[in-house]
DNA sequence: ACCTATTTATAAGA
DNA sequence: TTCTTATAAATAGGT
């Protein structure tokens, strides 16, 4: 009999997809076949595995084995017996200068791999974190102001590391910290170029490195 | 003749791989598999995707499809048509109040996803943020101060639009803020249990929202 | 969503 | 880590 009810998987290049609906319906099933192999990853190997996606209609998707993969970085153990991409402090020059662009010029522009996430999720180990602010009730606030206060004192802690008085050319008034700390306390610093917004800096933020699979 | 040079490929458990040498060859692996089905993914359906891994010796790798996943939030482009996972505050409130747990006790614990990843990033957008502070220098930190009081104000704001006062039970001098807002700023409030780090309430976050993809 | 022929991904072994 | 091979899994195209 002829039993071929499907001409079975057929290859395909790897380009977008023009028809919209079998765009949609692939974006389905590999989403979800990607979900399954960060969960086979983590639990085989014991990783850590965070998978975000955005599908084309900019829904947002994720997966997240453990808490790990963040808490790691939230509990402040951030220590990196070896650095796998790209040297934090060299990565972060680049960021600033904006001259990362040019080393990302190879294959395709999608390729990009680097220590962005990972940096952001690092750096919020000193931070309160939550997104509409709108919403926020008096508890959440006391946890604000915490944060931000440790957050001063760090940056308070290194101005004195760097002998900077920083307070000499900064608009606004300042002051001293009471108890925890006797350092240089820099208050109501504006920006110097209003018009470009603090994250200006971390959105110019490209992705560096050069992975180790090619694909 | 006895063309047999290879069982091929065997089925195995989905369970953590106890000999050492064979886990780490299996994460070395499939973490490629994982970053090519990524950019899979992101070219056939142009999505956005981000992956990170962290190998059981805690080494991070990570594949990051265009900047947009990150850059998307960073720029403050959060409009979310249809909200996918779980609504942002529902999530908040249920992390503030570890009651999510509950909630999770299905299937395993690592078929966690969640909007975790999405969440810090996307407060992120209002915040400088890098890494190692001890290595700042004289243009991070002004930055970095900058970044500091837009928080305070937003914190300062919403003070005020629940009209507290909460300088009322905050320890520390408090003081206005000069030009941009006549909210009650609070100053140098610290939390009620020091002995409860700043991170420990987003360290407690769980992941939440059922996954639509069974595995 | 389900089905099935094929393409891919990979566990073992070297 | 890289290469090979046999086999398990993922999935393109249809229903």
């Amino acid at each position: 009999m002829a039993r071929k009810p499907s001409m079975g998987k057929q290859k395909i290049e790897i380009k977008r997809i023009g028809n919209e609906n079998t765009r949609q319906v692939t974006f389905s099933k590999r989403k979800g076949g990607i979900f399954k192999k960060a969960h086979e990853l983590g639990t085989l190997c014991g990783a850590h595995v965070a998978v975000i996606v955005n599908s084309p209609a900019g829904q947002p998707y994720s997966y997240i084995n453990s808490e790990t993969v963040i808490d790691r970085y939230l509990s402040g153990d951030t220590r990196i017996p070896n650095p796998p991409v790209m040297p934090h402090r060299e990565a972060r020059i680049l960021e600033l200068n904006k001259e990362y662009s040019e080393a990302l010029d190879r294959l395709e522009a999608e390729k990009k791999r680097g220590a962005t996430l990972r940096k952001m999720a690092e750096e919020n180990k000193s931070k309160y974190w939550w997104d509409p602010i709108d919403d926020l009730g008096v508890k959440e606030l006391e946890i604000l102001c915490g944060a931000i206060d440790a957050l001063k004192l760090k940056v308070a802690k290194r101005a004195d590391e760097l002998q900077l008085n920083l307070t000499s050319f900064l608009p606004g008034n300042n002051y001293r910290m009471g108890s925890t700390s006797s350092s240089t306390i820099i208050q109501n610093y504006q920006i110097p170029n209003p018009s470009l917004p603090y994250h200006g800096y971390a959105a110019g933020f490209g992705l560096n490195g050069t992975g180790s699979n090619g694909l």
